[in-house]
DNA sequence: ACCTGAACACCGTTCAAGT
DNA sequence: ACCTGAACACCGTTCAAGT
């Protein structure tokens, strides 16, 4: 999919052309540029979600007639990955002097992770479909980096690496979907009740009620942790 | 989400009417039924995935004209979350006789679950934003039973449960959506290196190219496994 | 009770054309 | 080099109308 994404018209004026624009940017609308377009797009989806993006309302919303995008972006689903990315972007590795324990590290990175996917709710539901942009690939190798150094066998550190990332995407779609559904979540408990005798268990716990979606993050991921550490 | 779907029009026909229908069935298309349109639905995303199914085509499909599905269904939402659902259906508890292990246990179900997702490969990335079907739920309570009589305490059920489910939702996700794209999992590995020296682990370990996807899921889930047998 | 077509308000994308 | 409108082939859904 990375590869598939074709490198645009043409992207090196920016840096070629050290004389300054001939006066349009602070005038009005900006020229098009696919970063314009990528930001507008992440805001777009950060108000009105997936459902709430086209290319028409997009072209709209940045002032420009309604194929003009085309141009700058080969099609709807590469503005999605382009956005996706600029939002999975990786800030400044935590350096905070000293190597602290790595599972505080690990723990740390992967709290950042989704938090900062939470921050953009549909970006975890579109993860799975897109591109490993550099973003995702730069924190999946901060990921086996902590681990490596941690004492992972080479030979485990595959499977490590990727059972950390189904448990954060997991927990993170799930957290965003149901976010939006808090009502329906206790509907739904409310069901399991009038079900009558078919459901103790959940019914027990109230397992669809108990929104500490942090504290349970923070939980099971101990849990794999607990069993990760045991594996040295 | 589950309240919201509401019954539907009539339901009851096929149980309360025991005389042989009309003769109407032997011959030509069947009448719709909201039972026919979600089959056919499924079969159409097998087929062709969540982009070929539009609710034209579909009644197209099933020789109706192209609104009449509206009277057996509400929406095209509607149709996805009975589809899904029906996909999700849980069948026959192994119930092979004794107990086996706790784990064994655990393990059959989820690689069950899975594998049953795996099998309908639109359904993994559905399941997140729709609702919770009597098919999920007789899952989680047969997880949660399992979990709590092997001594699992109920105060740290619900924990152990979301942990489980998470794993499986991301693993069976992020499976579902690499396997359209090998070809582009080896491209982005390549990109890797390319990249220069930025991704050292991950060019070491090749994360791309390890498509041992069933044994890397049964690993990571012996690694939760394991640290649940040590919380007890 | 069940099905239908026309109509409305949208989509993504191509393409020939403008400046 | 960059932007545009018209056009094509689609969408989901409403509604008044048919049987």
């Amino acid at each position: 999919m990375a590869a598939k994404r074709g490198d645009g018209p043409k992207k090196q004026s920016k840096q070629t052309n050290a004389a300054p624009q001939p006066a349009q940017e602070q005038a009005g609308e900006p020229p098009l540029s696919r970063e314009r377009i990528v930001a507008t797009a992440v805001e777009m989806l950060d108000a009105e979600g997936t459902a709430g993006v086209s290319m028409r309302r997009l072209a709209d919303r940045l002032g420009a007639g309604a194929m003009s995008l085309y141009w700058h972006v080969d099609n709807k689903e590469q503005v999605l990955d382009l956005a996706l990315d600029q939002v999975l972007e990786y800030r400044a590795p935590q350096q905070a002097g000293e190597p602290r324990d790595w599972r505080g590290d690990v723990a740390h990175l992967l709290e950042d992770w989704r938090a900062g996917m939470l921050r953009h709710p549909w970006s975890a539901s579109l993860l799975p479909r897109r591109a490993l942009g550099p973003g995702i690939l730069g924190r999946l190798e901060l990921l086996g980096g902590i681990l490596s150094r941690a004492g992972v066998a080479d030979a485990d550190l595959n499977a490590a690496i990727w059972s950390l990332w189904n448990y954060v995407m997991g927990a993170t779609i799930t957290r965003a979907s149901f976010d939006l559904t808090d009502a329906d979540m206790a509907a739904a408990q409310q069901r399991l009740s009038t079900l009558g005798e078919r459901h103790p268990t959940l019914e027990r716990t109230r397992l669809l009620l108990d929104n500490d979606w942090d504290g349970t993050f923070r939980k099971g991921l101990d849990v794999l942790l607990d069993g990760l550490a045991a594996r040295k």
